[in-house]
DNA sequence: GTGAATGAAAG
DNA sequence: CTTTCATTCAC
């Protein structure tokens, strides 16, 4: 097959001859989701990547990921004038959705860390930037590859054709220049670039990287800014030189294949004792501290704590969350008709509504009274296959809204509220009411407490299989009979009925069974509506009989 | 099936 | 140019 100008094949595909549909621009199907009253769907957020994340960079820990999607991919047929790294592009160039690592560090960047000053090239910052991302922990890089997953699902839905072609533009410069190719002159300046260089050149490169190294580890160290320039300004004239080349070493080694233990970390984290003046000076952290804060493993309550080291001794890098819901998200999404009758909202007053243009599929075939283990594992599929795999994470709820850390807000709100003040009076120890996230508390209900779910432990029972060709990547995982959608973690466990509930409020609820109860989702019997709810409010509303039904 | 190539952001 | 990652393409 001829390649085919990737920006051209969406707008004109009048020549499309990849037996792609032709280009609709993404057709609304008005597919409601409901939420309870107090969540707010995520692409109501304010989420400009253009600004700056509130609180963001703070200890060290980067940014809550901004939210890339609705902005970023504004209206249809506005791709436009896009400019790509400054780059002219065709009004109808659609640009690949960004991946995790882009997001951050477009948000990196745009939170002006390391000043200008201090590093205002791109390719160096990109240097920096990736020897930082190497240093996040597991729970700040889910953060922003879940970012990723909303921003491909959002392209996804923006232009449900579009296909990844790469080539398509090289080729098409290929053609103009008529030189030995694009590619492979990539392919030869790097190759060239690297062998070339004598002595000279070499340790200049040396030193560069090093800077690099440094300015990584100072980040790491959570300096920024002024701080940030002031302890490199020190290391650069020399005070901590020596230091410095052990911390290089140190980030070396960590590049080669994360090698080493958990000690050797921070082992040259020195610059950071000298100070360029007291306000700097109170900002330091003692090493020690450091270590420890760094390297707790235990349960981090708030997720502010999360362990980073330079040299991540373990494999915790090695499957990304992306991989767990791996597919082919520039293939063109399978095109469900959803009957006109099976568009409305159902579920009633205490939730309130968003509209998603998702397509969407007939509800769900689980059995609205009852669901026998052993029938389970069919009709879970039936119930994903069918509902969940239209639950989009468009229905995830926004933060509070209280002013918490930007981190808190990010639209999977992965780690609940940082404050466990909203106590429901019915559910002791259940902090978050307006949080129908994975909480970091454990839970208690009567005489059950569920572990507190973290994103580790998530991970830990990922999936198995993974099935395509839904709206939103489904795995499922037959060993344990559970299933993950997009929001991983979430929508695994059983499936189980609501006699007790007041019909068509609540009809089916999935509950983590992993990881207790925190997450539920629950859709309607008589349309595609899909909402994600909290235990606390299934338990606030409707009293004892929702856990009395799973026998708690 | 594997590895190379492309391109997503930025200036 | 430079990063990482996802995706496609050429063997």
């Amino acid at each position: 097959m001829p390649a085919i100008r990737e920006h051209e094949l969406y707008l004109n595909d009048v020549d499309d001859d990849d037996g792609m549909p032709p280009l609709v621009d993404n057709p609304n199907s008005s597919m409601t989701f409901t939420f309870f009253t107090d969540m707010t769907p995520i692409t109501a957020l304010s989420l400009d990547p253009t600004v700056p994340c509130e609180s963001s960079w703070d200890n060290p820990a980067p940014a809550s990921p901004v939210d890339f999607a609705e902005s970023e991919y504004p209206a249809t047929n506005q791709t436009a004038d896009r400019v790509s790294h400054g780059k002219k592009r065709d009004a109808s160039y659609i640009p690949r959705p960004p991946n995790a690592f882009i997001l951050f560090r477009s948000s990196f960047i745009r939170s002006q860390q390391v000043p200008e000053k201090v590093e205002g090239n791109h390719s160096t910052l990109s240097k920096i930037i990736g020897k930082y991302w190497k240093t996040l922990p597991r729970e700040e890089r889910e953060i922003w590859e879940a970012k990723a997953l909303v921003a491909q699902a959002e392209h996804r839905k923006r232009y449900p054709d579009w296909r990844f072609r790469p080539g398509a533009n090289a080729l098409a410069k290929l053609k103009v220049k008529d030189g030995p190719g694009i590619a492979n002159r990539r392919r030869s300046n790097q190759s060239t670039k690297k062998s070339r260089g004598d002595a000279e050149s070499k340790k200049k490169n040396k030193s560069k990287d090093e800077r690099c190294s440094m300015i990584a580890d100072l980040l790491v160290e959570g300096k920024t800014g002024a701080e940030l320039e002031c302890a490199l300004r020190n290391w650069e004239n020399g005070i901590g030189r020596e230091v410095g080349a052990v911390k290089g070493a140190v980030n070396r080694e960590g590049e080669d294949g994360f090698e080493g233990g958990d000690e050797g970390g921070w082992g040259g984290a020195l610059p950071s004792t000298i100070a360029c003046d007291h306000h700097h000076m109170e900002s330091v952290q003692p090493l020690e501290d450091l270590y420890h804060s760094t390297h707790n493993t235990e349960l981090n309550i708030d997720g502010r704590d999360q362990p980073r080291c330079k040299t991540p001794p373990d494999d915790r890098f090695k499957v990304p969350l992306t991989a767990m819901f791996k597919r082919s998200l520039s293939a063109p999404a399978t095109h469900v008709d959803v009957p006109d009758h099976r568009r409305h909202n159902s579920i009633a007053s205490n939730f309130s509504d968003v509209t998603s243009d998702a397509a969407s599929s007939p509800p769900s075939l689980c059995s609205p009274s009852t669901f026998p283990s052993d029938q389970y594992e069919d009709h879970s599929i039936a119930v994903y296959n069918d509902s969940m795999g239209h639950l989009s994470p468009l229905v995830l709820p926004s933060g509070l809204g209280d002013g918490s850390p930007a981190r808190w807000n990010d639209p999977y709100n992965l780690f609940g509220a940082p404050s466990p003040t909203a106590l429901l009076p019915n559910c002791p120890g259940l902090s978050y009411v307006n949080s129908p996230s994975v909480s970091p508390v454990d839970m208690s209900f009567g005489n059950y407490t569920f572990p507190s779910p973290t994103l580790a432990a998530l991970t830990a029972t990922k999936p198995q299989n993974i099935s395509a060709g839904l709206d939103y990547p489904i795995t499922y995982d037959t060993q344990s009979y559970s299933s993950y959608s997009a929001l991983k973690g979430w929508a695994d466990g059983q499936c189980a009925s609501f006699d007790t509930l007041p019909e068509p409020l609540v009809q089916h609820v999935f509950v983590n069974q992993h990881t207790g109860a925190p997450a539920i989702y629950e859709w309607s019997p008589f349309d595609d509506t899909v909402c994600v709810g909290h235990a606390s409010q299934l338990h606030n509303a409707f009293e004892s009989s929702y856990f009395d039904s799973f026998g708690y």
